[in-house]
DNA sequence: TCAAATATTGCAAGAGTTGAAAAAATAACT
DNA sequence: AGTTATTTTTTCAACTCTTGCAATATTTGA
């Protein structure tokens, strides 16, 4: 069951049980009761009652009959209804909101791009223009027929601590510590009617990435997640669910140190992995630092990546050598958080073959003593929309894990 | 509740309540109902069949009236039986075997030291000598009135993997990989009549400092351990609870690299931390490497601590130098744990005050630009004992969590 | 001695799961 | 065409657990 403080009771029974055969509708597809029961160890007269309920609430529904093969009734195949459950994810950088209001399958209703020119150092403008888009995609999910708005979640850089979700700090943004993002943009939507949380992009897209790999393979319960795009981010997960750590930044492997008297880094300290493997830095140590000052970085990223296609020995050399710090990084992460498996998002993804040479020079030693190294590194399966799909998930996962919070019919 | 994959039912429901009735016994100690009514958030008349069901299995007594102070029926204080239930807790050295069974509290029954033999590359002689002192150590147990033995757990250095307990490598021993240290020790013990249980002994160590600490006050969700006495280890607790991740070595953080082109080390990679902290480099930087090659390395640590006492600049500056590297090292930890705290163990604890100028060296600057760096760093409050300690812990932890474990009388 | 106050326990009601029996629905056989 | 075997699903009584309310127990203060 899940594990509240407090006491627990029948109903604590009811929700879990009826997760569990909600998980598995959600999982395996369109099946009977009979085989659930078999698969959950629950018995079949359970099944029923609880199949039942997520009928009422519009979970799940009847899709028709499959003979089994040989005689016998045949069986009465069950199957998610994705589209009875709506989300509303926000990812908000630097520049723009990007906004989708989806079904649990991630198929969306709405979409929506703005740009937004937040003052440094004021977050209520920002919070006033993420309410005004959560606002928008509400009344899209309203226009759906027997649709339930089942949460809103805002994807952002910076660390979100504590029940509260506060964010500790949003250095790009200049806000003061601890604000309270929630609220403010809670404050604009009184009559919203679904809960709101602020969560950590790099977290979202760990999560995104996690259920992708999940959905071919079986996946180990700690799998740690590494991402460079505008920024070095990362996310821990823990049996499948986010692990934020006391500090909300677990899994954060940008400034973490991998050489202890390498050059200062802006977050204080100095040798982070955030200079070896940075867009900055690594633009630069390709000799495009003239051209990220000229045409922006996303100019250099993208001129480096035409010159790793064509082979380019600097370009190259400069992916190794990332690939070294990458791989230190990636022994700390293993060592320290226990994950078993690796993966890389953002252009350490596309980019995975290029940095794998290094990476290896950095293993290989310890490939030799510990031969089945106990993790493995993959890259990520999804682009940049990961972080809305897995602000989207995790609300998913909140309704899955508690049927009840959908209301019958 | 507890989080099994499987369905739950009515007995669930009472096993989560009897744990969070215990518990709270065990915490607040002698307790009237009507407070752990109030504190848990049961219901009075639920507390009271909670309560008469935890004193069958003679897990709680009733310890005489308390007057409120006014008027009024007084209330009957309800206590912990710490000597119901009693673990074993073995402690595997390069050299020596140390046992101890012990109840609820801590408090000893029995007390073993053998030395053994154990050759390079065989687990069996030392999982015979396991089992004989568990075997003896079990008698003792039987011969306390009323006693129920609930666990043996053998605690070790090497990473434990999975649900099977095996020892994924146990380099000092030489034992092959994937070693079933608990299916060989077992063999020896076909009538023991309770859970055998590998864990690492440095994960151990973790958990007896966390309840250490967590007596004296509140703990954030993610604590990490650090220690170094002849080898260095660590383990990271969620929840109070180990995480082990799954390659069994969460926490580990001896061997995570903290200098890209620093030395080569012998687990294959290069910079670890173990080379700046651990105990033959660290006296050996202190200028003891020749008294370590000939009195051994205990010598070697006792002449650096007295010299550590007398201000040797020689011996203060060896510190200064490892607390820098430890300084990288928590940085690491913490941002990828996502711990707010990290506690310092072995002769970390012990020289604490030696090493803090090193490590605020490295971590002065991350501290100007985060001023609430949002962890601590804290000595570890345990001495060796630690060890043993955090071993008897993980029982207690599953007597607490399942007083339906505990038979009734 | 009596009333007030507080702690604990009994008891019926409500909700959940379970196991066995009954009902439903189809294929195979005669 | 009718019947039987087989598989799936539902119904029903039994049991356990928590809950809320009323009853009981026990002490203090007047």
């Amino acid at each position: 069951m899940t594990t509240p403080a407090g006491p627990a009771d029948t109903a604590a029974v009811r929700r879990h049980n009826l997760a569990l055969v909600l998980r598995y509708v959600a999982a395996h597809g369109p099946c009977a009761r009979t085989e659930i029961a078999g698969a959950t160890g629950l018995v079949h007269a359970s099944v029923t009652g609880l199949a039942t309920e997520l009928i009422e609430r519009g979970l799940v529904r009847e899709v028709g009959s499959a003979a089994t093969g040989g005689r016998g009734r045949p069986r009465r195949l069950l199957q998610l209804v994705p589209e009875r459950v709506m989300a509303i994810a926000v990812q908000v950088t630097l520049e723009r909101l990007e906004v989708t209001a989806a079904d649990l399958d991630g198929t969306a209703v709405h979409r929506a791009s703005a740009v937004h020119r937040a003052p440094f150092g004021d977050p209520e403008p920002l919070a006033a223009a993420i309410a005004r888009e959560i606002k928008l995609a509400a009344d899209a999910v309203r226009e759906v027929d027997g649709a339930y708005l089942s949460g809103a979640v805002i994807a952002m850089a910076g660390p979100v601590t504590g029940p509260g979700h506060t964010i500790a700090a949003a250095i790009d943004f200049g806000w003061p510590a601890q604000t309270d993002l929630r609220g403010l943009v809670a404050a604009h939507l009184p009559d919203l009617g679904c809960p709101l949380d602020v969560v950590n992009d790099a977290n979202c897209a760990a999560l995104a990435e996690y259920h992708a790999h999940g959905a071919a393979r079986e996946l180990p319960d700690t799998v740690a997640y590494i991402k460079a795009d505008t920024g070095v981010g990362g996310g821990l997960l823990i049996g499948g669910r986010i692990h934020t750590g006391s500090t909300g930044l677990a899994g954060e492997a940008g400034h973490i140190p991998i050489d202890l008297d390498g050059p200062p880094c802006a977050c204080g300290a100095r040798g982070c992995l955030a200079l070896a493997i940075g867009p900055e830095p690594l633009t630069a140590a390709a000799g495009l630092a003239d051209l990220a000052a000229r045409d922006g970085i996303d100019a250099a990223l993208a001129e480096l990546d035409r010159r790793l296609a064509l082979g380019d020995p600097h370009a190259v050399a400069a992916l190794a050598d990332a690939g070294r710090s990458l791989g230190a990084a990636i022994l700390a992460i293993s060592g320290l958080t226990g994950a078993a498996e690796i993966i890389l998002g953002g252009y350490l993804a596309g980019w995975c073959d290029r940095l794998t040479p290094g990476i290896d020079t950095t293993l290989a030693g310890r490939r030799a003593v510990a031969p089945h190294l106990g993790f493995a590194i993959t890259p990520g399966l999804l682009g940049p929309a990961a972080t809305l799909t897995g602000a989207l998930l995790t609300t998913r996962e909140a309704t899955l894990a508690d049927p009840t919070s959908v209301p019958p019919v």
